[in-house]
DNA sequence: CGCGATGTAGATGTGCACAACATGGAATCG
DNA sequence: CGATTCCATGTTGTGCACATCTACATCGCG
């Protein structure tokens, strides 16, 4: 038995914790929701204590914030540390091409052809959470161009814990969908070219490159 | 009341779990130690309930891994990802002293000053948990010279991820308990100074340096 | 004697009832 | 009429009993 009717307690709680730190990240909660424990655990067909467990290790990841007798809602998150976390991932963009690269093998390379795809098949009108989905899936995939677990996993923590304020000011309109979509499509273009030459640190660096420009265009636009 | 009469929910879960953290950084409690969810309960004076989500905590930040059935269990590190922690924390290192550096304040000189103390304060039979002790106040003091909350918290995560492996090989008799203090009092006195001439960006590169060496240290001692 | 099935002890995981707490509104007193 | 007190309500936090699972010893069979 190697299909979804093996729940063991492991599974059920990376399935929960999956499902609602997309939800997070996708906006699906907006920051400053307050979320029910009764009715999540409802949900996923498990009594509050699992659930308790699986909101406390969001909390942990700094997504979610309980407050006793009042509720747990998820985080909003500071300009000046926003700000401070794309610096700092600016760096770590750097690091990823410079610490134990390896080369995509055959997977990765299918995975990158099916995201360009993806990347290239949005119209005049594209759907949001489409994108934001294609989005997290990218940063994901390139992230596999490291061998380097911590690095990738510190990556993934500050990914998911600011990727949503950005995504949040898309969604408000304050930038125009589309144009961010064109500009997306041409950074994974750049970086799958990159690839193919063989260099990874290039690639890291056109990834830094986009990092640091949308962040300067959600800063202009927040101020706008 | 400000006192420690006044103990809220949230201030026993960060107790228990500041102590939790120590003991398995400090080596009070080894790699693959099995801990007793009861034991530790009747020691804290609660349930299991609130003790389990503070080790539910730790192992978000892997320092503990719970196997339903079996145990809790303090976790080990593969030499492999020790060493991608150690290449990561040094470039991170010198990223504290180029990302948002912060002089140091009239509390940090005090502290400073202390922990110079401290560290001259050995003989020629240190002892081991002191000296534990003493490297973990110096580096959360020395974290205190960014102002980068993301970063800080991503090395002290780093930190008490991989201090242990280390503190256990100079324990174990592997490498020189007295040199390494020595070595160490060195380190403190060329960074205080460096911060006294104002330059933080040196004081970051003297501890980096220090990091590689240590670790280099370790892996000799390892293989020997 | 070898070896597999089985039972048992002890661990973590789960469900549920209740306690502790914060919030908002109604009742009450000045 | 306003401020204050009190309480009703809903939320998270806690304690406890039980379910589930694993490792190990023990028994029984070939």
């Amino acid at each position: 038995m190697t299909d979804a009717a093996t729940a063991s307690a492991r599974d059920r709680f990376d399935r929960m914790h999956a499902i609602l730190r997309n939800r997070i990240c996708l906006l699906d909660y907006a920051p400053g929701t307050r979320l029910s424990e009764e009715a999540l655990a409802a949900e996923f067909g498990v009594s509050r204590t699992p659930l308790r467990r699986v909101l406390s290790r969001l909390e942990g990841e700094g997504l979610l914030q309980s407050v006793h007798g009042v509720g747990t809602f998820v985080t909003d998150v500071e300009v000046e540390e926003l700000a401070q976390t794309y610096r700092l991932r600016l760096e770590l963009a750097e690091l990823t091409g410079r610490l134990d690269p390896v080369a995509p093998d055959a997977a990765l390379w299918a995975d990158l052809r099916a995201l360009l795809d993806r990347a290239r098949g949005f119209g005049a009108d594209p759907d949001p959470r489409a994108y934001a989905e294609l989005i997290m899936d990218v940063f994901l995939a390139l992230l596999r161009l490291t061998a380097n677990e911590p690095l990738r996993e510190i990556c993934e923590r500050l990914y998911f814990r600011t990727t949503r304020i950005w995504l949040k000011s898309v969604f408000a309109g304050r930038l125009d969908l589309a144009s961010e979509v064109d500009v997306f499509r041409r950074e994974v273009e750049d970086i799958v070219m990159a690839l193919q030459v063989g260099d990874l640190h290039s690639a890291a660096l056109i990834q830094r490159a986009h990092i640091s420009m949308s962040f300067e265009r959600m800063r202009r636009g927040l101020s706008g």
